[in-house]
DNA sequence: GATAGAATGTTATAATATAACAATTATTTC
DNA sequence: GAAATAATTGTTATATTATAACATTCTATC
């Protein structure tokens, strides 16, 4: 597991290279156990998307691409992204149609997020009691999960602190 | 509030039209009270999410009133939309680019959805130990809670029975 | 080095959403 | 009731997000 971030939403606080490598790091990990490829290419858009440490659109990811050099076209990115999120290597946030970096790949589970509006900085929980609740009301009505989408949308400590500026 | 459905994921069962009835007759009170104006557009685009029973796009929605008559582009219907959702009058289902009649209008809530992946009927669900977990895990983050997006898809009791048909 | 499958390139287009400004309609104020 | 104001709707154009379809290239064996 790579370093935690000491404060999730103070992100300048954090060795942000160290960060992407070791992110790199699991992914080549998770992609080697579950026989998935990591090519250079899809491991360039996942550095690309842990860049920002904040969720990215495709379109972000596509300049980035091209101005490093890359003859890319959207299907490149979508994907790159697509292989990204079968590996569980990162999220899609329905609520952004934005992409971030998984924090825990290799676990098998469903994201759970706070979204700041302010700052559009991320994290990702893993509440189990909420897995719980919803595992528990979906099996009394007969549900059957596949996948969950949890994101909660409000103010970062940091925002909040500064939203008066 | 209106007759709930005899059984949510068995639609077939209710009675369809008194259930859009029961949610115009509804849309009007929440609106008089909040002083919002419900004019004949927006209540007949909501009329027509409540129709299909299930989250339509906005398109499928221009769709239904340009056959009805109206002379409509996008921005009409986004702005019904837009309006709809101010009152709180319908939600929009973020994994499905698409809106539906919420169930519980003049009660200030955020929504819970199971979304079946197969015949995309949705119900909406308010599990108050949810909304606890996600208050309190925001809290301890220091997060202030705006909006909230629970979308659980899956396959529901209906489709799972016959899905191997 | 032939071949099968995966990955990528390339072009076009679909699907979803908004900007900007004009025209109309409703509401308030006098 | 007429003028002024605000809200709603019309209209055109375009932005943003995503995928389809088919050609080409790369990779890993055999």
């Amino acid at each position: 597991m790579g370093k935690p971030m000491s404060s999730p939403f103070l992100p300048e606080r954090h060795d942000h290279s160290a960060c992407i490598d070791s992110a790199l790091a699991q992914a080549r990990a998770v992609c080697a156990e579950q026989g998935g490829r990591l090519t250079p290419q899809r491991q360039q858009i996942l550095e690309l998307v842990w860049e920002e440490h904040k969720p990215v659109g495709a379109y972000t990811l596509l300049e980035r691409l091209r101005e490093q050099g890359r003859k890319a076209a959207p299907p490149t990115v979508y994907r790159a992204l697509e292989f990204l999120l079968e590996q569980g290597l990162i999220h899609r946030i329905e609520s952004l149609n934005a992409y971030t970096g998984c924090t825990a790949p290799g676990t098998p589970h469903h994201g759970q997020f706070l979204v700041c509006s302010r700052c559009r900085q991320v994290v990702e929980v893993d509440v189990q009691g909420i897995n719980q609740q919803l595992d528990q009301s979906a099996r009394s009505m007969g549900f059957e999960i596949e996948r969950q989408t949890v994101e909660i949308s409000g103010l970062c400590t940091d925002c909040r602190s500064t939203s008066h500026e």
